[in-house]
DNA sequence: TATACTTGCGTCAGCGCTGTCGTTATCGCT
DNA sequence: AGCGATAACGACAGCGCTGACGCAAGTATA
């Protein structure tokens, strides 16, 4: 007989099938006051009986909290984002906060002023910018503008004073990567980049190149390639540096997809993985490790990233909330790992077998 | 001098400053009702001044409308959901509802009911549930559970009475990939399948074998080996069939990751791709194309599922808003291509060079 | 027995917004 | 001048919930 106009049950309903005040029902759903167990049970069995759900919408509006975060992102289809996004989602959903989820179509969308907005009007308690830092897309990112805004958390962006960021140092990883090729005994590395538009493509680049001169090992402009992340460029840079420059006997590729098409024309050209060329990539992507070779590459952790985000917000949630608002805020930065698998292998190693 | 207890202007400040009622700046706010361009002009400006942002919780508590949707997934790092996930966020921003994400750690949770709780709680127009069909994880899908949800589709699996469905055709896509491997004069096929837990494992599979049945092609327990999607486990299985039957002259792998570690196998035992043995995969990942050497595969339109998902469920939102609910729901089955690339190739074609 | 305190609940207002139904002021028309 | 029609707004209630407060009955203390 309800139903009709509501739709759902409300704490109304539940009150008057239970003989009690609409308080003291949301005193049981909320475990909150000092409630007899006797009109405790009583009501419970009716919402069950009703099937109640609280409406968290009319909670929120009140309580001035909504317990949500809001998330942006860009180009899920590659590892990264995916993988920070499932951190975000799990360590989300352990403090209780649910999603709202906003994908960019590109990273450099001109206008961000919609996804804020909405954000805003849909009252999240905190936000969490896990786009990709790139051309000019962060340049939103004034005091002004933040000001009006709840908290944010920013990840892999270049540290920035006033902001809470959480990254990985693609620096050290670049530099991880490059000492390893020399470590084993090469000494013209070939760098595949990622697009020189994003931050981390120009961290991971200069990591190398850092490595590359503190050992003394030649590192001209005619030995860098710029791709774009996907496989296929890996490919179009590979044949590009190797007719510029033959006498490459190692290769750095921003990334594990570019190493990939990397390896495809290493063989097409008959050119052997690791006693010709080795090649380590960065990623770690969970194919690498059936690529042909197995491919040697720098870990991040991705994931890890996500949920370190999230604890982030959530304090700077709380601090906000008790007016304790300019704390500071230092940068998180994550470490990075090389994982060598057979795409290197030091030349000593070469000639005992 | 306000700010500080609400935190947010509200339309109620908005009057004030502007010398109206609050119900003429929702007027302003929703473009509705007749207003004086002037009172229109001043309002909008005060609302410019002030910064005023609505908000969307107490609009929703009055419209019973919350313009949101959730959205179930699981295994963001695989290639379908999150393609899915890009359609059906586009599609959803498109038709102005916001996403509320809910992430599975894996696709066979035992209890979703918090999850449902929660998106009921937030009052979301309507669900998606985009996880993938394993074991009896749907299980819970009974008419008595469903009656107390807003309306949901489903993604990815088998047809049944009385749901939304989008899928693939998984089963035609298995058999496209196996008569591609007769076509090019195959006799002895291995294929590699998902998990067999997985209805769309199962469906590839069928398909395979429902295609070597029908050309006369030998088609035994022998032949087939389960792996779990990954390109690990597609080594595996490489390994596992080569020795069980070293005739085999061709391999049809459940996905392109499988099909990566099968040809990393192949080399590795000095097989030839496609002279010795012809490789086909299933998705077509983007990689693939870049793949030692290139991969045929089979390719499918998620991101198309995911947007065709949307506006079915905006349909049966605006159904049920209507009244009319129980209107006939046809399941979505999406058809699939096949992309031949290096690592299949005719016989006849081989002899000819 | 009077006083203070605790327990267990109800009353009421209000979170920010919108739908319904007024109420004026103005206009055109006879 | 008198009438209805329209334009342009405001008053009010209520969406579902919770915080602040109140109040009666029971318990402990002096």
């Amino acid at each position: 007989m309800k139903q009709a106009n509501s739709m759902h049950v409300t704490l109304q309903d539940v009150a008057r099938q239970a003989g009690v005040s609409a308080k003291t029902v949301s005193r049981v759903v909320n475990n909150q006051g000092e409630i007899s167990e006797d009109t405790r049970v009583r009501v419970q069995a009716v919402i069950e009986q009703l099937g109640y759900r609280p409406n968290y919408l009319a909670r929120s509006l009140v309580s001035q909290r909504s317990h949500s975060l809001g998330v942006v992102t860009a180009g899920l289809e590659h590892h990264g984002p995916s993988h920070t996004l499932a951190g975000i989602e799990q360590e989300s959903y352990k403090l209780g906060y649910s999603l709202l989820f906003s994908l960019l179509p590109e990273p450099d969308v001109p206008n961000i002023a919609p996804v804020l907005d909405n954000f805003v009007a849909r009252r999240v308690d905190g936000i969490i910018w896990a786009v990709a830092e790139i051309q000019n897309n962060r340049a939103w990112i004034r005091p002004e503008v933040l000001v009006n805004l709840p908290p944010i958390v920013f990840l892999s962006m270049a540290p920035r004073a006033g902001l809470s960021i959480v990254a990985v140092d693609n620096r050290d990883g670049g530099m991880q990567a490059a000492q390893h090729l020399i470590d084993i005994g090469r000494k013209k590395v070939g760098m595949i980049s990622g697009p020189l538009g994003w931050w981390e493509a120009r961290e991971r680049l200069a990591g190398g190149r850092q490595a590359l001169e503190a050992a003394g090992v030649e590192c001209s402009p005619s030995l860098v390639s710029e791709g774009d992340w996907s496989a296929a460029s890996g490919a179009r840079c590979m044949r590009q540096l190797l007719e510029r420059r033959p006498d490459i006997d190692a290769i750095f590729a921003g990334n594990d997809q570019m190493a990939l098409g990397a390896l495809g024309v290493a063989h097409q050209l008959g050119r052997r993985i690791p006693e010709d060329i080795a090649v380590i990539g960065f990623d770690n992507i969970p194919e690498s490790d059936s690529f042909w070779p197995p491919l040697s590459t720098i870990h991040h952790q991705l994931f890890e990233a996500g949920c370190i985000s999230v604890n982030v917000l959530q304090k700077m949630i709380e601090l906000r909330l008790h007016g304790r608002d300019h704390a500071p805020v230092l940068p998180t930065i994550l470490t990075t790992s090389l994982i060598v698998r057979a795409s290197t292998v030091s030349v000593s190693q070469l000639e005992r077998n």
